[in-house]
DNA sequence: TGTACATCAGTGAACGCGCGTTCACTGATGTAC
DNA sequence: TGTACATCAGTGAACGCGCGTTCACTGATGTAC
């Protein structure tokens, strides 16, 4: 069987693209079965090679693991980016876009959220993969940068704690509420709502105008 | 080898109380290698069993998991009740108490948070567990509920939301920074004082005085 | 109090299964000349 | 352009291992009389 390249993606030896197979087999696994209910063996399968073919790609599961985590949060960054928007239409508005960037990403790519923040795959012992977290949260802290700005000069609050803040009660309510797989608790009103009303109310507390 | 009554905890036909040394060998297990890291076969070894005595007091492994969330929410139960300790000294400081309280049970108790909000167990599943988890929640309610009355009757939020709100701040805190097996990643300052400052600055938001 | 019996927690051997990992290999693609 | 060789992604068979689960059993404890 020989596939012509009319797909972007389709190139290479035998099979194609076979790191891309394996990481997307794994996120449909995470997905289907939670992080710890896909092997090694599972993904081959899934991509429809023998269980050694995944050897020449990745050292083990948890390379494979921290290689949907580094991708997810190029991805998340990408989502967070778009929100933001460059502070338009205005900051305060453009801020509340994140919070909702934040949960849509969660819903909607629970599996890459989970390999992120829930697989035990720690950031630390990959330069890359923190690396890419970084990133992600380093559009959290610039949109805070300029968030400040809005305020008199006395009455700043530290723009990192700020986005520290607003990023633990994003994840907060998403890993609470708000994933896609069937999320753990129900709520009288959504996840979305729950975090735009706990930002505004955080605002206010800093002293910020209801709008700019 | 028999043992006499001398501890509490000791009683019982042929091991003694062979249900809750499995789960503190689960416990124990998922603190080391993370709540995928141990198998049920694990646990009766662990406890010096073997592998089919489990089977006596668990259907599978799950309904082990199941078991250790149900004992560590009753803990977390008693922790947040703890740290409220009925709205004294003050009311103001007491809420603030039930946020410590909440990171200071992550911290201390990585292997049963890790089964109560991570293990993919879910409550919906099992009723006592769904029971167990809705007392801890009714800690942080009963506390908004009586929180909200410093407020002139007209200005007072909904308490639920509230409770919801400050139950999203301690849960992503804990998550991504407050964890006892090793955080994920470090922070320019304690998990406990970036929950408390943005417990205060959402306090304020509400309209709440400094102190009570 | 003593005896006979019922109960049931835990045993240990056995099983089938799928995983992780290795190995020499195959065969398509890339490259030197 | 063609030929010979090097490279390397993927094969498939094999292995040891530990898991989950079952089974008839054993033996300590509880209970009826």
């Amino acid at each position: 069987m020989s596939w012509k390249k009319g797909d972007r993606e389709e190139r290479g030896y035998h099979h194609g693209n076979l790191r891309e197979a394996l990481i997307k087999a794994a996120r449909d696994l995470i997905k289907e079965k939670g992080p710890a209910g896909f092997t090694f063996a599972d993904a081959a399968r899934s991509a429809g090679v023998s269980p050694a073919a995944p050897y020449r790609h990745f050292r083990d599961r948890d390379a494979l693991l921290a290689d949907v985590a580094r991708e997810g949060f190029q991805r998340f960054e990408a989502m967070l980016a778009t929100g933001w928007a460059g502070g338009k239409p205005d900051l305060i508005t453009a801020f509340h876009n994140i919070g909702r960037a934040y949960l849509a990403f969660a819903r909607a790519e629970p599996a890459y959220y989970t390999a992120m923040f829930e697989s035990g795959v720690s950031p630390d012992l990959n330069a890359e993969l923190r690396a890419a977290s970084d990133r992600s949260f380093a559009v959290l802290r610039s949109a805070a940068d300029q968030l400040v700005t809005l305020l008199p000069a006395g009455k700043r609050p530290p723009a990192l704690m700020m986005s520290l803040h607003i990023w633990s009660m994003s994840h907060g309510i998403a890993s609470l509420f708000g994933r896609g797989d069937g999320g753990r608790r129900s709520l009288p009103m959504t996840a979305e709502e729950l975090l735009e009303s706990e930002v505004l109310i955080y605002l206010q507390g800093l002293g910020f105008p209801q709008s700019a």
